[in-house]
Parts: C-alpha cells; sequence; structure tokens
DNA sequence: ACACAGCAACTTGGCGACAAGTTAAGATGA
DNA sequence: TCATCTTAACTTGTCGCCAAGTTGCTGTGT
C-alpha cells in the first residue's frame, strides 16, 4: 500500500493520506471498523504514538470518531449543500430557493465598542451606536453558519428594540421600504472556529470556517445598509461562484 | 485572563484561543518568545501534553514555531495577498495587474486514465486521450498555489509534446489562435494538502487548501478548453469574490 | 441446559519519566 | 586575566507504561 515514496515525509502524513485514499476511492465505507492502532503501528513500523496523531487529526476534521475500549470508525460522509456564494438574494431565500429545511435563531443584539474601520464601512460615525447582530443558520436541525450583520442606529434607529426578534436583515429591510440589495466589496477568508464558534456550530477545532465579508448595499440610492460577515462550516458546503 | 467560561470548552481550546487573542490583539510580537510549556501548565492547572497539544496546533497552523532546548517563538504574519477569485483574466495576468512576481514551475504533463466525470466535462470520448498538466505558482519564491490543467488530445493534437513546457494555458490557446476566455461552473470548497501537496508547498498539514475547479471555454465558440483545478494557500490569499 | 459472574484480551485515553538539545554560569588551569 | 571545559538548569521531543472501557469466552453454580 504504502509503496516506498523517496524519503523525508513523515510517517504520520503519510497513514493520513493512506486512510483518506481509502474513504475516497470507498475501500472502506461508513461505519466500518478501522485496524487499531497497535495493528497499524506494526504495519507502518512506527511508534503507537505517531498511528495516534494522524487518527486523532482524522477525527478532529470530521471523517472517523473512536469509542474507547472498542475501536475506531468512519463517520458517515456529510453531502455538501451546494451554494451561490454572490448575488443578490439573501442567505434565507437562497437556501429556501434550494429546498434546504432552513431555520434561523437569533443569538446577539449588542452595542459594539467603536472600531474605526468597521465604522467607516458602514459610514458610522464615532458618536453613532452600531449593533451586531447574530444568527445561526440550521439545515435539517444542524448548525451549519454563523451570520453577523452590523448596523448602525443612525440608519436605523429602532435596530436595539428589532435587532433581537430579527431573523432576516432582508425582510425587515424591505418592511422599511427598501427593495433591491446587492454586495460590495466581498472578501473570503479562511479560518479555524474559536471555542465558541465550535459549540455554536458544534464542530471540532479542526474544521476550517469559510468568511465572507461584504457590505449589503441598497441599488435604489446606493447606500450602505450593512457590514456582513458569515461564518460557514467548509465541510457542510461547495460554493457555486461562477459569474453570470 | 481565562475568565472563567461556563463549562465544557476543553482547556486546549482554550489555551489556542488565548493565544490567538495575544497575537491578533499584538499583544506579543513576532519573533517573541511564548512561555514555556511548564509555565503554560502551571497557569493552566492542566497537565502538560494538553498545552502541547495546543502549541503544536499553532505550529501546524503556521503562527509558531519551535525549536528544541529553546522554546516556541511567534511567526512573522504573512501578509495575504488579495486576489481576485473570477472573472475572465488568467492567473498569471491577474498576479502580474497587482503587481507581484509571480513565477510558474511546470511540474507534470502526463496522460490519465478514464474518468467519466472529467471526461464529460471537456467532452472528451472514453478514446481520447487526456492530459493532465500540473504548475506551481510562486510568488517571491514562495509556492502559493498548484495548477491543474485537464486538456483532450482531441482538441489540442499537439499537447503530448507541448504540455511540458507550457506555463500558462492562456497563452498557449492564444497562440493557437483562441481569443477570448471565460470559467463556467466555478466551485469553490476547502481541503487539506497530501503529503505530496505539503512538498510542493512547502507547508504543514493543518493549512487548509482552497480549491476551485471550473470550466475554461472559448467565448467565440462557446466550447471547453479545459478543465482546471487550482489548489491555493489559505494562509497566504484573501479572495475578491465581489460581482462586477 | 442455562444464567451469570469473573476474567482475559483486546480496544482507546492519559500521564509521567526520560531523552535530546540549548544556554549560561562557574570552576579550572595556563 | 583570559580561555576553556564542566555542569546544572532550563527548554522541547519521545516513548512506554498503566488506567479505563468494551467484549467475549469460560467456569461455576443452580
Amino acid at each position: 500500500m504504502q509503496g516506498g515514496l523517496p524519503i523525508s515525509v513523515d510517517m504520520e502524513t503519510q497513514i493520513i493520506d493512506d486512510v483518506m485514499q481509502q474513504i475516497v476511492s470507498k475501500t472502506m465505507k461508513h461505519g466500518e471498523k478501522i485496524p487499531s492502532e497497535n495493528e497499524l503501528a506494526a504495519k507502518y513500523k512506527v511508534p503507537r504514538m505517531t498511528v495516534r496523531n494522524a487518527l486523532t487529526k482524522l477525527e478532529e476534521r470530521g471523517y472517523i470518531y473512536s469509542i474507547q475500549g472498542k475501536g475506531r470508525y468512519l463517520k458517515e460522509a456529510s453531502t455538501q449543500i451546494q451554494l451561490h456564494l454572490t448575488g443578490k438574494t439573501s442567505f434565507t431565500d437562497k437556501m429556501k430557493e434550494a429546498g434546504y429545511d432552513l431555520k434561523t435563531e437569533n443569538i446577539l443584539c449588542e452595542m459594539i465598542a467603536y472600531n474605526e474601520q468597521l465604522f467607516n464601512k458602514i459610514n458610522a460615525n464615532k458618536e453613532d451606536s452600531v449593533y451586531k447582530i447574530g444568527r445561526i443558520r440550521y439545515i435539517n436541525g444542524e448548525p451549519i453558519a454563523i451570520h453577523y450583520s452590523y448596523v448602525s442606529d443612525k440608519m436605523f434607529g429602532e435596530i436595539e428594540k428589532d435587532g433581537p426578534k430579527i431573523k432576516s436583515m432582508f425582510a425587515y429591510y424591505r418592511k422599511l421600504g427598501y427593495k433591491e440589495f446587492a454586495s460590495q466589496k466581498s472578501l473570503l477568508s479562511i479560518t479555524f472556529p474559536t471555542s465558541e464558534e465550535q459549540q455554536l456550530l458544534f464542530c471540532k477545532s479542526m474544521i476550517p470556517l469559510i468568511v465572507v465579508e461584504s457590505e449589503c448595499i441598497d441599488v435604489a440610492s446606493n447606500e450602505v445598509l450593512e457590514h456582513t460577515k458569515i461564518l460557514y462550516r467548509s465541510d457542510k458546503f461547495k460554493y457555486d461562484i461562477t459569474m453570470d
């Protein structure tokens, strides 16, 4: 199996490669038991710790799980949801369109401290109050994204009162007379979840999160309505970024 | 510092949070020494192994490095290059436009075995030969992306001979008379590098890679020229995905 | 023949002792 | 006084033993 690679590749990575290869090639199916640490250690002629480290990484990446006293098993591969990352429709609409059972929970509405960069983005002055509204997006009961919106009370006077109840910002804006929206300056980057984010998204520390930040503007007036920051679980999504 | 969180957050994650917080808040600067494992173990009242695991993760994510016998130190934060992920210009042009010193190394040109999904994407029949051409992209001497192109000899008869010398596919296509290009069905996902990819990109196993797959088409004829797969180091880039 | 307790052989989980490397201070000798 | 070696006290790295949990076999008593 390991077929004598040249040199200098540490064995831990090699073991990960081998197991991953067996997963993607479907040599092993979900639920199947992985050979024990001692067996693998003997097979690769490495100390058990090396095998342990490799398997721990696979567990933290969400491919396997372990039960003390029993063994390690392959998890069922979670099917990745395809999502249009850009565009003019809201997160809520995108998911509804795609036919998914989307639920949203409002978890946060608080005033935040002054921050020059952020305040500038939404054209807020130092004297304005900026509110951070946080929601968690669930699909089939599974948390899959954390969605933060930053809005100023200059533009939305009732936001302090309304904020804690809002589930869709677009719906809120529509109720206030805004009709068409667009996103600007969308930036994508990768991060790992903090312990708080791990709790909210119910995931291990080694699941990368896709961070999308953008400004949402009102098409009619060209005004910036909010700054948006969404943290997606990268294991639950495939993103369609095709330009129309 | 750790300020009594409710419960059930394992200490390892908490230590990572704390160190990360000190990095982003610039409480600690690059090159600075991190407290020793024993000191941290005493501070958080956890076994040294827990501290070790936390610091090992930070090292594999590229934030710190360690020297046996000396200690652990903060790495200099690598500035992230901003890149337009979509669009009609080639990778080469994008980077040149942005003013970066881009070098490309051709590492691979080989015929690949039949694969229904892939062959269909580029309109190749089972009898055609499909070639996989691999290049590594360097910026300031640092490898930052692996770029694979899949082309059939049906469309490009000389590809077997020309392939190993190609550094920019777009330049090759232009030489053959194609003028304007577009990408279709762009899909973005996240993966971790295999040991081979780690060697090519000179990075640790815990640096997520951004995978972008798309079809490149000739605007004039609407024909699919190639299937493209690019693996970007997520720590070296921020992606601008704004729609024009 | 059957039920059940106990044990042995496996599994994964955790920790502590030691190995290996670095540094700086201090002893030693010319 | 100066150069050099020794040593002790730190650092990170590695390994192996034992704890904890599960399973199945086996012996024993009814």
